[in-house]
Order: structure tokens, then sequence, then C-alpha cells
DNA sequence: TTCGCCCTTCACAATCTCTCCACAATCGCC
DNA sequence: GGCGATTGTGGAGAGATTGTGAAGGGCGAA
């Protein structure tokens, strides 16, 4: 079930959005405004957002526009107005898709899934993100550090890409194994200490300082965040 | 069978147009304005592009630009004014060929089929591609390495294809059995391994250091980069 | 039918990783 | 500061993954 991020600053149509994307299986996050919109993208990673363009003071091309130097996440625009110039600016800014207000919630979740069943299916998307100052190419299993290629085995990437995917957040062993290896293998946790000694060697200019990979004494590991 | 994309916002043109294109056996897609059609564009990346110059505020011109910079897909300008430099404007932009309204539909499919065939022969366009020192020829199923032809079989060449339209681009091999299976038949996915090999003796100077097609251990395996 | 080509599968060798161990270092709590 | 619990780490063997030649069988052409 894939996670829908809505930003609006109008209450009303946000919570209808929520209603019926929720409705057809969506996980769904609602933002108010730009920065939060930023913020919440940070955190859930969503794998599509619904962007009002009339938002107040960081307008949704501005938003766009910073979500996409990290990620070509599939991006729906809202917009009031049914100026051909915003959509153009829209198209250019990288929006998979336009809805015009006042729309029907249905309409939205059709789009929804359309866009969403195009991009998985269309191989030529980028599919990088950048945190820190990595970035993850998950379809080219490639992680470079500000700019160069840092060679990784298979095992070591899933590790770093999973705790990258949402800095901050903590993982204990067992999860890590779960997306390292799938749920089914069950293996000795401490393996994933020596893929996190193995990662750090690779990745940090001093593993003893950890920069990107950090230890959470008694639980697990985390990315740093921000 | 192709698909043809038809943008023109007199309905009752694109109406004509849709109906004589669809009954010539083609899909038909029409959009009614310049930003539904890049839209449209987008969503069904059509073999071909039936573009009205005189659309209303963002006009044919623009459209194609847009699209230009995206893909050689073939253009064909439909134009009220007979004037000279709207043909040459046209052609700068890269159409492949106008059509003066008011025309017979007959004429419009009759060209329609005619670029398409000048496109399918057209080495230049987009049926070959290429990567590295090979050219792959889709529609043809032939590479070539420096110019001389390779032999290869049909399941071989729809394996290198599939990789080397997206260099390095890692896939597994359930991925690569369906580019060249098709999704049902399901087999020993090693059998990719044995393609691979038969690829590599083909196609490398030194099949033991492979520089085309190359393994991504743990994963599957991936066409060369740049 | 026979022939020839091609795809699949097998078996084994070569290679590369992951796991696990043992011990050292560190952390948190009293 | 002391002590048990937790994590860091180097290294080696087990185990998984891939390379490869050869055999079997399906399918179309002659």
């Amino acid at each position: 079930m894939p996670t829908v991020l809505v930003v609006d600053d109008e209450t009303q149509i946000a919570t209808i959005a929520r209603d019926y994307l929720t409705r057809a299986g969506f996980t769904v996050v609602v933002a108010g405004d730009g920065a939060g919109g930023l913020e919440k993208w940070r955190q859930k990673r969503p794998d599509l957002v619904v962007l009002d363009l009339g938002l107040p003071r960081v307008d949704g091309f501005e938003v766009a526009r910073a979500i996409r130097r990290e990620s070509d996440v599939p991006i729906i625009m809202l917009t009031a107005r049914v100026d051909e110039t915003d959509r153009l600016r829209g198209f250019e800014v990288g929006a998979d898709d336009y809805v015009t207000k006042p729309f029907s919630p249905r309409e939205l979740v059709a789009r929804v899934m359309s866009v969403l069943r195009r991009a998985r299916h269309d191989p030529s998307r980028a599919s990088t993100f950048v945190v820190a100052d990595l970035a993850i190419d998950v379809a080219r299993v490639r992680v470079e550090r500000n700019g160069v290629a840092v060679d990784v085995t298979a095992t070591e990437f899933q590790l770093l890409a999973a705790l990258a995917r949402y800095p901050g957040r903590v993982f204990t062993r067992a999860q890590l194994l779960d997306a390292v290896r799938g749920t089914e293998v069950e293996s000795f946790e401490r393996a994933i200490d020596a893929h996190v000694k193995n990662v750090r060697r690779k990745l940090e200019s001093d593993p003893h300082r950890p920069r990107y990979v950090l230890t959470v004494y008694g639980i697990g590991y985390k990315f740093a965040e921000s």
C-alpha cells in the first residue's frame, strides 16, 4: 500500500482528499503549507505527492523544485486556475499530472493510481534519492559520495538504502535483517553489525566517528538526520 | 498497431481525424489544447503526433519544441495558413510533414502512414539506438559493433536490447526473463546466465573481461555505463 | 522424417560474500 | 569508578553466486 502526501492549505480539500485516498487503500499524510510539506516529504518518503499550486508563502512550484532536487517521486499538481502557463510551468518543474479545482475526489484517486502505475513501469524515470552528501540510486544499485562512486556489495547497499530512506528513524537489527535478506531467512542478528562495519569502512572518512550510519545503543541503528 | 496523438482545438476536425485514423487501424488519442497534448504525449508515448499550429494559448510550435526536447517522435503539423514562413518554422522545430487545412481525411491518413514508414526505415531514428560502440536496431533485430554486424539469436538480442536501453541500470534475472520471454512463461532463472554467456562470446573481444554486459554479484546484470 | 538451430538444464569449478567467532572497546547504570 | 551489557572489529571458513562446457529436447525447415 503506497503512501501519498497531500499538501494543501485548504483544510476542507485536504480532508476530502485524505478520506478518499485512504478509502482507496493508500496511506495518506497531510501537510498544510510548503514548509510542512517538505518536512513530511523528508520524513515519510511517500510514493507520490499531491501538491497545491496556490500555497501561502512557499508556493507549489518551489516545493516541487525542492523535491525534484532530491527525488523523482511522482507529483500531481492541484490548481485553481485554468491558466495554461501554470500547466506548462508545472510540467517544466517535472509534474506528472494535473488536476484543476474544483475536482471530484474520484478523479483525484483515479489520477493517483494512474500516475503510480505509469511511474512503476517507466524505467527511464530517475531513481536516485539524495541524503546528506550521498546520492543513492536504487535502480543502478549505486552510491555516490560527493559525486564519487563508492563500491558496496548488494547487501551493504540494501542496508544503507533502508536506513537512508528515513533519516533519523531508528531500526532494530531484526528490521534491518528483513530489509536486507527478506523476511523468511533468519540468522544471527549481529550479522548486521558486520555489514554496518563494512559500510562505515567504505563510506566514512573516519569510521570511528561515523557521520552517516549511527549507533543507537540498546536498540539498533539509524541514518543521521539532515 | 501504432498509436497516433491528435492535438487540435477544433473538435470537429479532431473527431474526423480520429475516426479515419481509427478505421485505418491506428490507436488514436486526442487532446484539445497544447498543455493537454503534452500531457497525453507523456502518458501515452504515441508513435506519431498530429499537431495543429493554431492552438489557443500555447501554440503548436511550443508544443513541438517541448516534445522534441524529449523525443524524436514523428510530428505532422496541421496549418490553416499556406504561409511559407510557417512551414519553414515548422521544419526548424523538427516537424516531419505538413498538412494544410482544409484537408481530406484520406490525405491525412496517407501522410501518417507515409511518415511512419519513412521513420521506420530511417536509421537515424529511434528504431536504432547506439550505446558504447554498439548499434542496436530494434525494428530489424540487428546488432552492429563498430559497423560490423554481429550475428545473435532472437533471445540474445532481446536480452542485449533490454540491458542496453538503460545502461547502468541493474536488472534481476527475473526481470530479464520477462523481457526475453514475456511475463507468463516461467523457467529456470539461470537460463539467463547461459544467454549472457552466449552474448559475451559473440560480442566481447575478451569474454572473460566483459565490456558490455556486466555482472552485478548477488543481483543480476547491467549494461556498462557511458 | 530427418536435420539443424536454439533454448534450457545440469554439473562442476571458480569466485566472491556473508556469517560467525573471539576478543577489545565502549556504554549505561549503580 | 566498577561492572554487566552492548557494540566494534579482524579474520577465516562456510555458503552462496556465477562461469562454463556439454547434453537433451523442442520446433521449424527441407
